[in-house]
DNA sequence: CTGTTAGCGCTTTCAG
DNA sequence: CTGAAAGCGCTAACAG
């Protein structure tokens, strides 16, 4: 590639006739430069089109102005909208994002962290899948600073960011605070989400609605197809349920269109809740009502945790446990 | 950030008795050197954990090991496919990637190219939405290679990977010929994407089928509820169709699941066919035909072109237009 | 307010 | 086969 001769900070200063250390404050924005000076050096800038060669500087300031974000997998549903938030904060503070993915797999995990230390990247912000263990070894050996996305212990050497497991809950409450009482249960009620399930269970309970077998509908994978299923059970029900709590976004959106298919109203005869708050929430009709599980406020938190910590001296770390927010549209609630 | 003391290699080679040039052989592989002080060097290496500071290698080769995507909006829902592959390739080839989104803002994604200059990245993914001639303009002006993703006038001065546009007639030449004569569209007529609509048309002519006005629904939004209206709308019509042909995933999800729910059976019925074979494409039952529009295929030699135009001088550039693939699944022809 | 000087950690001729 | 020395482009004392 016949690179552009690049101009550099001596180009500047030798046209501009003072020396570098002074075209060097100015481009850093180091005060006690005369105005006049200031100008002509900026002018000569302008005419060579300089711009600083980041890597020189980085060689001697030891920063890069560059994070990673290490996720297993960006095909993963979740981690655009994490990625970009993350991004959006990388560069209000001048930082770029590398993004690195693990795969799940703890050894590139670690490499990943250890990979850091050649000085390329000034943080990283890391979904971890790794023993809190073997992480915290880790990370008390890597030369630059780490913050975690996702729930860990308390004495973890960094800053982390987490969710507050209580979407079910949330999710019910709603429904029971609209007056539901036949409230169904659609999704899968033994994976590692099962807990959602579980929320559902106790929430009737401490309502003093009674548990009815029937109006569980248990579908294998969380997708649009479950949903459909489910409506479809649930509409040949003799007494069909006035609101339907699903697992995920997914289920809650093959349910509400299933149940419009066969002829009933979401939200009036029906109501539906998902969880997730995925993009296409807004994108259905009606509009359905979700838990937000705050991915892209945790993309954002981290970030500026991990800018915070690069910037000071060390400080105690602090552990964020965010709270998942319910989000009312259509499905639940009719709208004027 | 109190940094563990790096370990340079100056340390390497006082510890090991040797010059520093001696190291730096070793860690670049550069044939003669004693096989026994390379064993020596390499247990000093290993002992005292020392990585070579890329920063400072960069300084000197003038090669970051760093690319840019430079893409609109991760989360669009094609880009993390593409960001993946993009990603593997990469890494395969020891680059990093790193993540720009420049939101379709033609100055923000000049500014990108620009920013390259700055010797971070030695070359640049793009997906452009730029006006050719600025970019070509742009591209020049830059101090590093392009890669191109999407399609561009032959004279581009960059090497780029397109898709051609027969996406359509794939889909309609595959349910002719599996038998299907009423063949419906669901999707949106007129907009961008209106080819395909055209395709539907064409198709329909080139095989002496008489076009129906009433095989055709229009819904604004190509998603799964426009898909499952088009169900209900072709459910009712005296004749109905023996296959459909929509725009795009979504909407033949909501296609071939409305049509169950209303009982009807896929693919023995009912033919559905959809366009952009995204991964949900594999998660309903029946699984859905598609064509793909090759994104990670793409992002792959993209990067690969790219990579390959950093290492050599210049060369002709390449223009790579790719064939959407037709992929055959349950939702077409009945699997045994 | 500005210039001189000494590196940051590495690669790379050029000698030996 | 190995070492000495120069220098990539920049920042940051330290003088003046």
């Amino acid at each position: 590639m016949e690179t552009k001769p690049k101009v550099t900070i001596d180009d500047v200063a030798r046209k501009a006739g003072v020396s570098k250390s002074t075209v060097s404050r100015i481009i850093n924005n180091v005060t006690g430069v005369k105005p006049y000076t200031k100008l002509k050096v900026n002018r000569v800038i302008e005419e060579l089109g300089f711009t600083p060669n980041i890597t020189a500087r980085s060689l001697k300031t030891k920063l890069s102005r560059q994070i990673a974000l290490a996720i297993d997998d960006i095909r993963n549903p979740y981690y655009p909208e994490l990625a970009w938030a993350a991004e959006q904060v990388a560069k209000e503070n001048n930082f770029r994002l590398v993004l690195i993915n693990h795969y799940g797999n703890p050894s590139e995990e670690l490499a990943v962290i250890k990979e850091a230390s050649d000085m390329r990247v000034d943080g990283i912000v890391l979904l971890s899948i790794s023993h809190p263990k073997t992480l915290t070894k880790v990370i008390k050996e890597a030369a630059v600073p780490v913050a975690l996305i996702g729930n860990y212990p308390e004495d973890m050497p960094a800053d982390w960011v987490g969710l507050r497991e209580n979407e079910g809950y949330l999710a019910m409450d709603h429904l029971i605070r609209i007056g539901r009482r036949r409230i169904a249960f659609a999704g899968n009620t033994t994976l590692h989400r099962g807990d959602r399930y579980t929320a559902y269970v106790q929430s009737l309970a401490s309502h003093f609605i009674d548990f009815n077998r029937s109006l569980v509908y248990t579908g294998e994978r969380l997708a649009i197809d479950t949903g459909l299923e489910a409506a479809r059970y649930f509409y040949h029900l003799n007494e069909k349920p006035d609101a339907v709590f699903a697992a995920n976004d997914l289920v809650a959106i093959g349910v509400a269109q299933g149940l419009i298919g066969l002829g009933l109203r979401v939200p009036e005869d029906v109501a539906v809740v998902g969880i997730d708050n995925i993009p296409w929430c807004t994108l259905t009709t009606p509009k359905l009502s979700s838990v937000s599980n705050l991915v892209a406020e945790m993309g954002r938190i981290a970030v500026e945790k991990l800018i915070l910590r690069i910037g000071e001296e060390s400080k105690a770390y602090e552990r964020i446990v965010l709270e998942p927010r319910l989000i009312v549209r259509e499905s639940t609630v009719k709208q004027m």
